[in-house]
DNA sequence: ATGGCGAATTGATCAGGATCAAGGCCTATT
DNA sequence: AATAGGCCTTGATCCTGATCAATTCGCCAT
């Protein structure tokens, strides 16, 4: 069973376009991964949407886009963490993503998007209109660039997860602390913003499978786990031996 | 085992540069794959590369690029079959795409590509000089739309294939079987380009688990085999129920 | 502190697909 | 037509991860 079904609702994009929607509620305790992305906006890009979007906020498990919704705004967490997904007619959730601050979802190419999304944690968003990105991506070429770039990026990232999904469960998992560790920018120690759920969604394995995982690696003494979100990177070079 | 070893070689690359390399060697048995494709290229962009571009004869098995080679090309399958591959470190092989005549592949984001293309049976390939289609684009905005929609189908592509992978071994094989026969614009009964190594690599399956489906949607009156490669579509509305 | 509840861990068993091992079929070449 | 070799199929067994089933842990609210 899924770990929280989606709510299915067009009010945010109706809401949003006369004007910005003020602040539903205050965050309570917003996410603690916090770090630079690797994969964050390109400058220019980032600064348009911080000035032109309007900044959103979302609470744990609210959704911020449905699948076959029209496509007509892209997306930058500010705070807090995201997941997109999509769901199989047999119920199975399949997490295609999870954005971290900094970090741009939402792109789509046909006029639908082709996933959902959900704020793992409370959650900050920039919201910009895509026609109005479009407008300044008319007069700006270094914009149009780094929105390619992003697409790039998006596919090596999807591509990335498929040679993942071919291997066994620690390989999975050892793979998905490691890329987490690195977007997160963690020496050693970081904290997970996502379930146990969303983890197995995420890798194509079951809860069992990935807590079982962790339980190992923990025994190897290669990691420690905290409290079930906090994550010690104990000996990184058996780590790296264990994946791809 | 890998069905066909990657032979490294960049002689292509330094040898179209100057001039249109003379077809290496006549085509003996061009593929029977000659169907329609769904994700052919615009007319725009069909056009110009045709134009513009070189047409190449590659034999079967033989390399069209490799892994970590500069991404200055544009390809366009013209006949035969093509697949794109990489290889993990434990020595699997992953293909992460099959072309059929009249795609495009090679589109690469970075300065080089991040996976080997190799011919599955003899074929006729155009290739394009990236930086050329580059120069058209900027004076044609129409071949840039086509540009950034081929994009979207290859993005949307490979998340398709996310999903088709953490199913199982039936819904996989059913889902390629579907696939390859909208692709081909095959109504029932249509030939198979590539062999059982390719289509287990490419599912992320063995080559005993795709012949033991194929035998048994074959018991369930499902589908035909026929020598391995003709496969008729005898129950179309059975297998779409399989898939999802 | 205490109770309650959702999330995570742990255990036992089951099943799907991998692996190991023959055998059979198709194609190409002579 | 005969033969060789690669590709495919089929069979038997093993093993990884799913499933079913209890606990246990951690976090709130009282």
């Amino acid at each position: 069973m899924l770990a929280s079904a989606a709510v299915r609702t067009t009010a945010f994009h109706s809401a949003i376009q006369p004007a910005i929607r003020p602040t539903a509620k205050p965050l309570r305790g917003a996410s603690p991964a916090a770090g630079k992305s690797t994969d964050a906006a390109g400058a220019h890009l980032s600064e348009t949407m911080r000035l032109m979007g309007a900044t959103m906020s979302f609470a744990r498990n609210s959704e911020i886009f449905g699948e076959d919704e029209p496509a007509d705004y892209l997306y930058k967490v500010v705070n807090g963490c995201v997941r997109t997904y999509r769901i199989l007619s047999d119920g199975r959730r399949q997490i295609t993503g999870f954005y971290l601050p900094g970090e741009v979802f939402g792109l789509a190419f046909g006029a639908d998007h082709t996933e959902s999304a959900e704020a793992i944690a409370d959650s900050k968003v920039v919201v910009l209109k895509r026609r109005a990105l479009d407008a300044v991506a008319d007069r700006d070429a270094a914009i149009t660039r780094e929105l390619f770039a992003l697409t790039g990026r998006e596919l090596r990232r999807v591509q990335d997860r498929i040679l993942l999904l071919i291997e066994s469960a620690q390989e999975r998992v050892v793979g998905f602390l490691l890329e987490m560790a690195e977007r997160l920018a963690a020496e050693r120690t970081y904290e997970l913003p996502m379930s146990r759920q969303d983890i197995a969604d995420y890798l194509g394995l079951t809860i069992e499978t990935v807590s079982r995982t962790l339980t190992a690696l923990e025994g190897a003494a290669a990691i420690e786990v905290g409290g079930s979100r906090r994550i010690v990177l104990r000996n990184r070079a058996a780590l790296a031996a264990m994946v791809n």
